[in-house]
RNA sequence: GCCGAAGUAGUUCAGUGGUAGAACGCUUUCUUGGUAAGAAAGAGGCCAUGGGUUCAAUUCCCAUCUUCGGCUCCA
């Protein structure tokens, strides 16, 4: 059995169990998804008097007595659900005529709307029976609820959905459930649910003291504590160094511009509803900055480039500010400030290819650093509305194309997915709950050098347009830091650790040697603390374990008679007597492979 | 922004129509310790904010803000 068809199937029990204990719902759709399953409803026209409800807030008696379902309902449609299966019936499939179909459905508002389009050139659309419940579906479904085993599902949330996922249309209630073969295989889940809730950044982040929020600071606006800070200077540090050597230069701007600027980019125009509102300074309205892209423009503008000049790669840590709904922001991982390692390559067209492919070779690089292997890729192509002649559009395409496969990348094609202005190619990484965020985006853009009248002059002293390419490999510092978080747990690898060793005193008489210990690994250019607070050992290092501290050293009389320390590597233990000296040599090799 | 849930100590959470408690953390003292929790004492809260109902509101009601789970949108 497919567990697929399983959790379809369990998702028409679900609409069954709903349906018998509120009668009057409306239906949208019932998918198998990853690891569970879920169904859309229309509560709008269920009385309350039809649902026995054990409790009633004014605001639910004032909505007119319709039906509100929040999570405490779940275990109810469960009960149901499992009264059902037990019924052992079987799941019938017929092929019926659209006008039986629209017969049938004449309640259901959403499945009329789906037989519309079922029914284009088709003469038979099929439909599932469960129990009392007919739906429209093209199956498979297992042959009958006796296949299901009572106990090996759950249902675990429930939430609004727009109607066929559009934003203008209604939104209705939707209810997720998980579904296994076994019981086993359901609690193993739930308890791996238990343990990514564990790494979540957001958790983590206030554990190790890496960032906060603050209610009388603002929503989305993240403030950088010691450790975190510390982090992110480790990575800009990194980034400095990388892009150097990848032959960018480094630009600095500022964070606001006059609102003309906007204009002329096309952001005012087209991307106005993300940007803050205009600050008046004397007559003028300058903005906070979404993007740093016109800065680099203007750069690239202030004085006439040649052909020989190109390909020029400016880079900025560009902090952006834009305006995102609230519903949206989660931890660091979507914020409303944020540092994006920013950088725009001015190319001729001949040059693109080229150019690409080492932007993707680097973006590779910069991710296998940081211990990603594990991400998606998507190339976007040209959408329906869109900028530029097909041609040069093909062109762009073309190259990005030949990039991924030159690096024998595995890649999904998003048709239609690029931005007006040029096709795309963007990097997903998972994060501890299998969400996916974007952090790598490589843009081609045909739009600005246009706008800003760009140009270079060529072998033949003509003007020409350069090509530009938007590139953020790691995305946004904030994000990138908050899918490191969940991707390390926290235990960060060696040379990103804001602190890297603890060295622990035994006793007050060890504080002198302790001291002279850390002094030097300091001196060495390692990040080390001494702990000489009033505790035990034991609790030191238990503490140090759960600040993932990579390297813990103790330090007594054995150790200042021996001239050496005893180190205690992370969720190794105890490895042992060492020299300094040779401790200094381990972790220099350590940091220089970045494990 | 939309649907649902929630905001009590630094953190995780109990609790109550008569202005509050636990655990961990923090501070101090005792203890001077050998690889994941030594002991005692103490400090710490306008119970998110603003209104309302009430003799009395942290508790009930409303609004706002923030957070969480989704939807839509994005780095």
């Amino acid at each position: 059995m497919k567990l697929e068809t399983l959790r379809h199937s369990l998702s028409h029990i679900m609409a069954t169990a709903v349906q018998e204990l509120y009668p009057g719902t409306k239906f949208g759709i019932g998918p198998a998804i990853a690891d569970g399953f879920y169904y859309d409803f229309d509560f709008d026209e269920v009385k309350i008097i039809n649902a026995k409800r054990k409790t009633q807030n004014a605001k639910q008696q004032r909505k007119n007595q319709n039906l509100n379902l929040n999570i405490n309902d779940l275990p109810e449609i469960e009960k149901k659900m499992r009264e059902i299966i037990k019924q052992e019936l079987a799941f019938k499939k017929k092929q019926i005529s659209k006008a039986k179909a629209n017969k049938i459905f004449k309640n259901q508002p959403y499945k009329l709307e789906l037989i519309e389009e079922l029914a284009k050139g088709k003469s038979k659309i099929s439909i599932y029976q469960v129990g009392n419940f007919i739906d429209l579906c093209k199956g498979p479904h297992l042959k009958s609820t006796k296949e299901v085993s009572p106990d090996s599902f759950k249902l675990i949330k429930i939430a609004g959905a727009y109607w066929r996922g559009q934003e203008r249309n209604k939104m209705l209630t939707r209810i997720y459930g998980t579904g296994w073969a076994t019981k086993n295989e359901l609690n193993k889940y739930l308890k791996n649910i238990e343990k990514a809730e564990q790494r979540d950044h957001r958790v983590l982040g206030s554990k190790l003291e890496l960032f906060m929020f603050d209610d009388e600071v603002g929503a989305g606006l993240p403030i950088w504590m010691p450790k975190g800070a510390m982090l992110r200077h480790i990575i800009e540090g990194y980034l400095y160094e990388q892009l150097y050597k990848a032959g960018y230069q480094w630009l600095t701007s500022f964070h606001i511009a006059n609102l003309n600027l906007w204009k002329t980019s096309g952001h005012w125009g087209f991307y106005r509803e993300n940007m803050y509102a205009p600050i008046k300074v004397d007559e003028e309205e300058y903005m906070l900055k979404p993007m740093s892209c016109p800065f680099h423009i203007k750069v690239y503008n202030s004085k006439i480039r040649s052909y020989k000049d190109l390909p020029i790669r400016f880079a900025e840590l560009g902090t952006v500010y834009r305006y995102e709904k609230s519903g949206v922001l989660h931890g660091l991982a979507r914020v409303r400030g944020f540092t994006q390692d920013d950088a725009h390559i001015f190319c001729t067209p001949e040059q693109l290819s080229e150019e690409l492919l080492r932007t993707i070779k680097l973006a590779m690089k910069m991710l296998g650093d940081f211990g990603f292997k594990d991400y998606q890729i998507y190339l976007s192509t040209q959408p329906e509305k869109y900028i530029g002649t097909d041609k040069i559009w093909n062109k762009a395409t073309k190259a990005l194309k030949y990039a991924l496969d030159t690096l024998k990348i595995n890649y999904e094609v998003d048709k239609g997915g690029g931005a007006f202005y040029g096709p795309k190619i963007d990097i997903k990484i998972k994060d501890s709950l299998g969400r996916p965020w974007q952090c790598t985006t490589i843009q081609v853009d045909f739009n600005l050098p246009q706008r800003f009248k760009m140009s270079y002059i060529d072998e033949k002293g003509k003007k020409r347009e350069p090509i530009m390419i938007h590139r953020a490999l790691l995305g946004a510092m904030e994000r990138f830091i908050a899918v490191l978080i969940e991707h390390t747990a926290g235990a960060f690898p060696l040379w990103l650790s804001p602190i890297q060793l603890w060295v622990l005193p035994i006793g007050k008489k060890h504080e002198k040697y302790a001291q002279k210990i850390t002094d030097e690994l300091q001196e060495a250019g390692f990040r080390t603390e001494i702990k000489n607070e009033n505790a035990t050992i034991s609790k030191k290092i238990r503490n140090g374990e759960i600040q993932k501290i990579p390297y813990i050293l103790v330090v007594g009389d054995k150790e200042i008679k021996n001239k050496t320390i005893r180190v205690r590597q992370r969720s190794k233990g105890d490895i042992g007597e060492s020299s300094l000296p040779s401790l200094v040599k381990k972790l220099k090799s350590e940091v220089e492979k970045k494990k």
